[in-house]
DNA sequence: CGCTTTTGACCCGCGC
DNA sequence: GCGCGGGTCAAAAGCG
């Protein structure tokens, strides 16, 4: 028996509570790569989220897409630019000129924000990083102390010693309790084999699961060396345009900026979910934490599935009608209602970027 | 030459 | 204990 709460992610954008979202985890819950990540996902790409090759995607997309905002304003927006025709009465020549001494202002803003927002990025993995140091370090003295205390325990001090590549032992506390067993599982519609994400991914196993005919792949994280997050990506059987990638774990170490906001929405949603700092599901949906910051780009749908043994944050990306089929039934039918929300913001789907990735063969 | 992918073997928990 | 199925290892192959 599971439960399984399907709420709309897609409510109206409430940018007041940007900070206390995140703020909502704990404060132990960074909500960085810590825990899984997500690490979530393009025909040859088409839901690539996070490509780091940046040329592949319009820059301000990219930003807008990081953060929820919107801060991409056409410099030839029609509506702004006024195409004047060849009479302009004095009165319209003044208000010509206004509207682009308007425009010349927000252009210049815009620039403004978006150098602020790159700094920001900078300063959130400078803050990461010194973050894991001290969580490092806290761990250190936290079993140093316990070996003083109780001197048979010879394990944990073997731990003190090993370098960070045993993954259990250096990341326990890293990804704070309750949080190891976390899962964020992502739908997406794609064709490419995976879903690019920001970061590196190398394949370990492949197979073939007893009811899916699709294979499922393993990968491990490999932008640093003793990085636990794995990910595992899979077809739907019933829908086979639909790709599903889990992600498990949480990183040890800072994400270029565009895998951040994946990453960190994931994983905070997760910390919060599986600490129970978010009181609700609907409290998480409702603060408007995931819609706000991964998927503005289309309907979407967050999925909490609090059965055993994992317990699954199901981002749902995906415009079909299917049920999931994977994990579970869902429950409630999607309301009708979440997809008129984001019309306005980014009307068309994402942009088909490429995955660097090659190959899935099958085997067994 | 250093990386990733491939792929069968291996491990391990679970139900019988 | 045994078989099964999901997950991982690691040797070999592939690739730029
Ligand atoms: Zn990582």
């Amino acid at each position: 028996m599971e439960k399984s709460v399907a709420l709309s992610g897609a409510l109206p954008r409430n940018d007041a509570t940007d900070s206390g979202a995140g703020a909502g985890g704990g404060m132990l819950d960074f909500p960085i790569s810590l825990v899984s990540s997500v690490d979530s996902r393009p025909v040859v790409g088409e839901m690539d989220f996070f490509s780091r090759e940046k040329k592949l995607l319009p820059a301000p997309a990219a930003v807008s897409l990081a953060t929820g905002l919107d801060l991409n304003i056409p410099k030839e927006d029609p509506s702004i630019a006024l195409t004047v025709d060849n009479d302009p009465s004095p009165d319209e020549e003044k208000k010509k000129e206004k509207t682009e001494v308007e425009l010349g202002k927000m252009t210049e803003e815009n620039r403004r924000l978006k150098g602020m927002l790159t700094q920001l990025s900078h300063n959130y993995n400078a803050l990461q990083t010194h973050f894991i140091a001290l969580m490092q370090h806290q761990r250190d003295l936290h079993e140093l102390h316990d070996d003083e205390n109780d001197k048979k325990n010879v394990k944990e001090r073997l731990f003190d010693i090993l370098p960070a590549t045993d993954d259990t032992s250096a990341n326990y506390d890293i990804a704070g309790d309750g949080n190891r067993k976390a899962r964020v599982s992502v739908r997406a519609r794609s064709e490419a084999h995976m879903i690019s994400d920001g970061c590196q991914w190398r394949k370990y196993g492949q197979k073939v699961g007893k009811g899916n005919p699709c294979p499922r792949a393993y990968y491990r994280c490999t932008m640093a060396a003793a990085c636990p997050v794995r990910k595992q990506v899979q077809r739907c059987a019933e829908d086979r345009s639909v790709l599903i990638t889990t992600y498990e774990g949480s990183h040890n170490h800072p994400l270029p900026p565009p895998a951040v906001a994946m990453a960190t929405t994931t994983s905070a949603a997760a910390s919060m979910v599986l600490s129970g700092s978010m009181p609700t599901i609907e409290g998480l949906v409702a603060s408007n934490f995931l819609s706000r910051t991964i998927l503005p780009c289309s309907s979407t749908m967050a999925t909490i599935a609090v059965s055993a043994p994992f317990p699954t944050v199901t981002l749902d990306l995906t415009h079909s009608p299917h049920l999931t089929g994977t994990t579970s039934s869902r429950s409630p039918p999607l309301p009708p209602f979440d997809h008129s929300f984001f019309s306005g913001l980014h009307s068309s789907a994402p942009p088909a970027w490429a995955a660097p990735h090659k190959s899935y063969g099958s085997k067994s």
